[in-house]
DNA sequence: GTCTATATGTTGATAGAC
DNA sequence: GTCTATCAACATATAGAC
């Protein structure tokens, strides 16, 4: 049910589809040519249009990042959630090309549902393995995390959510493996969440300053530390 | 030896005792009221300057504020490394009164001669929690950290150094505590040194968001499930 | 729906008086 | 060394033409 969200200005299906597409050439052009304190006029010129017209479908410059941000999280989930091999990750563009889905397909990865401890794990390295071509979009990433720390800002409630549905799938996916014995007994489950959410943004951070450092590599180490058995 | 880095302007003795005089002051006004994308000039007035006068001694604004952080981590050194009791971080305004110190005592916590696994451990909890109460001061240092990723930004080298500064601490000391049988043989220390500095790191986006998340009860869970027996 | 043009505001930085 | 005054550069947002 993609219908809640979406709603702002016109609204009609036109307006949304254009918006979309608007979303997705925005992401392709950050993740290929980089983020850099861009401006409106810039970003508007880079997706084939001039300011006005851009702000035409998005109210201000923080609201737009917040829209990109929320359909990266759309794309990543398609891409990297639901089947066992991602279709074609292949490099850096494959954030574009057409609509890559108002398929309800993944949810799994941010939801309560939750999926399993292994589908968890894959997944989310997966993203973070993604994230290292798409450097653009890692800084945007950033950059909006710290404004939005302000509860005024636009994307206040979107992080807040994000974190809480991230670390949701966490906890119960920690806990079954728990359960099943594979984790070990004396992590908190709901500590580790926020754990795991940490280590993934401060190695993002460590990442922009250091691109040697591998942000994968250090996550994987702590689901390491964490399990009892090695698995794969 | 603090006289490498501070040479920078007119470097005369009294300049440079401004210099530090404002540099302790823009803490204490940051950590008690805030950063919000402070301009120059709202920190001047809040150091009892004009813009220019301000500008007289530092050549720009990501420079002042790159000093500013140099500053905070002086201070922190200071209060919370060499006694095992800090003399008095009593609230939030532990960072101004006069000269903290040109004393060279702590350079203990990010220094390679290093720290003990337990001294570490204490210290950098110790900073972690004090944060909890210089949001201000957290603001700046991510909002900076951020934009430095940028190899022309002025703290580019400052998080280039520190980072490895802190990474070389917990390199030592874990090594250290695992070869005394108290932290894991299957951790390797530089993976964990890296991701010790990104809960840090996360956790302060997060406690952004969400003033509740608890940082300090984070990184000390990392803490223990690294040991081997419950210290305390 | 999209563009051009503009209003408005702010910022960092500089020049020059005192 | 410090202040006042000013600049030039942008950026966002809006208004109005097409």
């Amino acid at each position: 049910m993609p219908a809640s969200e979406d709603r702002r200005r016109g609204s009609y299906p036109k307006g949304i589809a254009k918006r979309e597409e608007i979303l997705s050439r925005a992401l392709d052009v950050i993740a290929r040519e980089g983020y850099a304190g861009a401006s409106v006029k810039e970003l508007a010129a880079a997706v084939g249009l001039s300011q006005g017209g851009l702000l035409h479908y998005f109210d201000s410059k923080e609201e737009l990042f917040t829209a990109i941000l929320r359909k990266r999280d759309e794309v990543d989930l398609a891409l990297f959630d639901g089947p066992g091999e991602p279709a074609a990750p292949s490099g850096a563009g494959a954030a574009s090309s057409g609509d890559t889905g108002d398929s309800d397909a993944g949810t799994v990865l941010f939801s309560t549902t939750g999926p399993t401890f292994d589908e968890l794990r894959d997944g989310f390295l997966a993203v973070i393995r993604h994230n290292s071509e798409v450097p653009g979009l890692v800084q945007l990433f950033s950059r909006v995390a710290v404004d939005a720390a302000d509860p005024a800002h636009p994307a206040h409630g979107f992080f807040l959510e994000r974190g809480e549905r991230l670390r949701e799938a966490f906890v119960h996916a920690l806990a079954d493996a728990q359960a099943a014995g594979r984790v070990r007994s004396d992590v908190d489950p709901a500590m580790f969440a926020r754990v795991y959410q940490a280590v993934s943004d401060g190695m993002q951070l460590q990442w922009m300053l250091e691109p040697d450092a591998d942000m994968a590599a250090a996550v994987d180490a702590l689901f390491a530390v964490l399990t009892t058995e090695e698995s794969s």
